[in-house]
DNA sequence: TTATATATGGATATGTTATATCCGTATTAT
DNA sequence: ATAATACGGATATAACATATCCATATATAA
């Protein structure tokens, strides 16, 4: 099993977003380019985003997105659940019911223990991710990112937005 | 993102297993049977399970699988970790790296905050799964399982077993 | 008004992983 | 010896992730 690649470029280019003056926005094509990926696909996930209201989206010139609410109001498992869903990550195929051993259906009343301990393991995981906030990752990365690339960085900002 | 399914088919195998007479074993064959799964594949994981020595196997007639230990030093981790592997689910592909902001591979001397906060939240959910043993499991399907699907449980094993 | 820049959604192509089967070999009980 | 079993490698198929492309809608600015 493998998490979708594009949760970690989500929360990369909200990160970038968090940093956008006021009133401004970042198209697609400037995010992919910051992070070298490839455009269009990165702007299907970026229209994953929107859908979530994570990020308000601006059409025409001058456009692009920008956060929809800030920073601390955005936890890593909005980002999560934006990219790659909600659907459990267990999902159970009632093997039970099959084979000889099966009884009809309505003798299953509730999901079984298997699943109830997988569901909650994901819940477990879920709220450790709900624990973290963009804000919190952005604190981080003020903390630990090199120097060279923050200036680098500025440099781009500087660049892109007119 | 969706789990293996030959993790519900491998508790559901362990489980069984559990219930044998002492020196008894089931091969995969039977086991495929009980549950109406597809026999070859099956013994795919039944063989991950018999590599990681969660099970015993044996060959030759009168061979199959038992558990390797008792059912309460098994724990559903082991058991998913021994389907689907330990490798992480998030995997970063150091994009921070790419594009016109980033600086030499020596600047980043450990995993950033996003990497580190998806990892936390991979060891919540390890640490779960790890809360539970196979004999828990059986313990509630004990309580849950219909009567009647234990009585044709019952009759199977009997018949399998010789 | 027109041209341009942008997002959106659908369609499609490609690559990768999961699922499933098959076969040859080794091992062991009878 | 024969039959039953596990094992590993090879292969086929299906599902899903990744990536691209296009037509359309919308907004900006000249
Ligand atoms: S016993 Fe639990 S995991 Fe197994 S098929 Fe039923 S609900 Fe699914
Ligand atoms: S910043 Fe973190 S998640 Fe992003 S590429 Fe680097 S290590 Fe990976």
């Amino acid at each position: 099993m493998k998490l979708n690649e594009g949760i970690e470029w989500a929360i990369h280019c909200l990160s970038v977003l968090a940093y956008l003056p006021e009133g401004k926005a970042l198209p697609a094509k400037k995010l992919a380019g910051f992070f070298d990926l490839p455009e269009h696909y990165l702007a299907k996930h970026l229209q994953s985003l929107s859908q979530a209201k994570l990020v308000k989206s601006i059409k025409g010139p001058g456009g692009g997105y920008r956060l929809s609410r800030p920073a601390p109001d955005i936890t890593v498992l909005d980002i999560v659940q934006a990219i790659d869903g909600k659907t459990p990550h267990f999902q159970c195929t009632e093997i039970r019911r099959r084979g000889p051993s099966g009884v009809p259906d309505e003798c299953y009343q509730k999901p079984c223990g298997i699943a109830r301990t997988m569901w909650r393991a994901e819940k477990a995981w879920r709220d450790e991710l709900a624990r973290v906030s963009l804000q919190d990752i952005l604190q981080i990365g003020a903390e630990e990112t090199p120097q060279l690339q923050i200036e680098k960085s500025l440099d781009w900002f500087g660049q892109v937005i007119q």
